[in-house]
This record gives structure tokens, C-alpha cells and sequence, in this order.
DNA sequence: GGCAGGTTACTCGGATAGCGATTGTCCGAGTTGATCTGG
DNA sequence: CCAGATCAACTCGGACAATCGCTATCCGAGTAACCTGCC
């Protein structure tokens, strides 16, 4: 079971994101400068963060990405279920309808316990993430980054954001 | 993000072991005949189960595989760890230290919140599957199986099994 | 000088290849149990 | 009839292909700003 890379890069970018003011955008081609990753890639995770209303998308000159909403308004869980869809991890083949033991399908109308189980863990993993907003996810960014650093990271900020 | 097939395999297997009259085993053959899985997949999953010590395996005529502990000794981690390997979900390739904004290395002592919040989620999730043991599942199993399939299972069990 | 039209450049969006991990399979190593033979 | 060796069948274990999803990329659609020419 493995992550789908972009996931992090999405989280790292909706917290760039959140630093941003008000109406103003940032173009995939900076947020790739900024995080060092390929630009059509990080773009086509954008892409599936744009479908979710995660972010919205301004195109032409002076286009670019912004949040959608609020970053307190915007869970861990939002981003992670964008990005990797919002399948459960676990898939449940119901192999207890196969095999010497089998029965009529209508005898098994609940889901089996192992089902249960894993999807109910899968659950409180969901419910963690989504305790968690991007604007926490900021916080934490700013509580743990040293001064120099941010201050960079203000410098490219100045150079590259555009107004609308 | 998509788990491992064989792991609804292993845990079914588990539960199914636990079943089973003390040094009785099954050999592959028959595990995958109850469930209707590829044998010789079972078979990689099951060796994967035995590296792990959460079955042991007797080799010849009359061998197969029984469980290595007591049920309730076994997690459902466990299974799911053996399966799927230990390493977590989210993967923090520190795209924090890259960039433009990017300063020593030695500034980053601490994980980044962003990993440390995913893998704190991850860490629930395991420790809710942590909670449960096979001996659980079979119990689970025994309370929503209706009695015809219980006394099918129970006959190709006998016509099966052979003790040591 | 102001405005309208066209052009240009910049942005996102979806469709398109490449690669690695999961899925699926096979054959060899090892062990047990039965069988056969000789005493 | 019994003991020992042999043999054969059965089992697991690791090494070997095929398929699917993730990774990576490109080109077209759309839009805003700008430039130019005319009023």
C-alpha cells in the first residue's frame, strides 16, 4: 500500500496557497520553481485539485491557481481523497460467496466482519485527516520554519505573485 | 492509494487456520480451493505470512500451513504488515528542502508537520487494526455465518484435514 | 487623446507514452510416508 | 513376519513473466492584456 506521490506535493502547495492575499494567483509553472518538481506532473495534480473545488483555476495572462475556500474550510482528508480518489483502500472480493461453502447470495446481506474491520480503521484514519485544515497545516508551517528561510520564501513570493 | 489483494486472502486464511484442531494444518491446495484464488498466488502470500512467523509451514505428505501463535496473539496488523510491508503509506520526500527558499540542511531537524500529521493519522489507523485479533475475527465470522454454510465448511473441513 | 479590433502571449485542461509495482505463474528443494526386498 | 533401504509423491520456497496503475509529458482550448490603427 503506497501513497500516491502528488499527494504531498498537493498539501505543500495549498499551503503556499494559503500565504497568498486575497484574489491573488499563483501559475503552476511557480509552484513547480518553488517545490523543484516537473511542472506537466505537479499541473496534472492541480488539475484534480481544481475538479474538487479545492482550488480555483484563472487562465491567461496573470493566471494561475488560488484556494477556492478558506484554508480553515479545507481538510487534510479533502486533499488526500482528491488526489487518490475516494475509494477505500481496502476492497472487500467477498470470497466468503466462493469456494465448497457457499451458500445462496441472499444469506449474505451484511458485509463480513473483515470488511467491517478494515473499512472501520480506514474510517478513523479519515476522521484524523480531516481533523486537520490547511490553515493548521500553515501554522505548523510557520511555527517550525526557521526566520532565514521564510524570508526567502517572501522574497520569491514578491517576484513572482501578480495581482488580479 | 490501493491495498494489497492478498491481504483479504491472508486474513481469511488466518481466520480459517484458527479453526483448525491444534497441529492440524492445510496445505495451499486446499486453501485455495475453499476460497477459489490462484493457488500458486495464495502460495507467495502465505510464504509471505510464514516469513513472518505468523504461520509455520510443514513440508511433504500430511504438511501445510497452521497458525505459528494463538489467535488472539495475532493482530490483524500483523497480517496486514507481512502483506503489504511495514513501510507507511505517505512517503515525505522533504520537497521542503528544495526550491528557492531552501536553506542548510541542518535547519531541518524535525519531520515536517505535514508528514508528521500523515503519519500520525497512519498511526491510528494501525493501532485500531492493532486491537483486533484473528481469534476476534473468528469470532466475528462464527456469529453472522448462517448454520447450512457453517456445516458445509465444517464437512470439507473434515474430508480435508489431516492430523500429524 | 480615446476607443475598437486584432494579435500575442500566457494559462489551464485533457489526451497521450513510459515505467515500476502488483498480480500471476512456474519449476526446483526438501520431507514424509509408503513400498519393496531381503533376512 | 519384520527391519531397513529405496522410491515416489506431496509440500513449500524462491525465481521468473504479464498486466495494471502511477509517473511523466505534450499539445490544444481559452482568456486576458497589449498593441495598433482609426476616429
Amino acid at each position: 500500500m503506497k501513497m500516491n506521490e502528488g499527494i504531498e506535493w498537493a498539501i505543500h502547495c495549498c499551503s503556499l496557497l494559503a500565504h497568498l492575499p486575497d484574489d491573488a494567483t499563483l501559475p503552476v509553472g511557480a509552484l513547480a520553481e518553488f517545490f523543484e518538481v516537473p511542472q506537466a506532473y505537479l499541473a496534472k495534480n492541480l488539475q484534480l485539485l481544481s475538479r474538487a473545488k479545492i482550488v480555483s483555476s484563472a487562465k491567461g495572462p496573470g493566471g494561475g491557481y488560488r484556494l477556492a475556500r478558506k484554508a480553515e474550510q479545507i481538510s487534510l482528508l479533502d486533499v488526500v481523497q482528491a488526489i487518490d480518489g475516494r475509494d477505500p483502500c481496502f476492497r472487500c472480493s467477498e470470497i466468503r460467496q466462493r469456494g465448497p461453502s457457499a451458500v445462496a447470495a441472499s444469506n449474505y446481506r451484511k458485509p463480513c466482519g473483515i470488511a467491517r474491520t478494515m473499512l472501520k480503521a480506514e474510517k478513523v484514519w479519515r476522521d484524523e485527516l480531516k481533523k486537520v485544515s490547511i490553515l493548521d497545516i500553515k501554522e505548523l508551517g510557520i511555527q517550525e520554519t526557521n526566520p532565514a528561510q521564510a524570508r526567502k520564501a517572501e522574497d520569491w513570493l514578491t517576484h513572482v505573485l501578480r495581482f488580479p
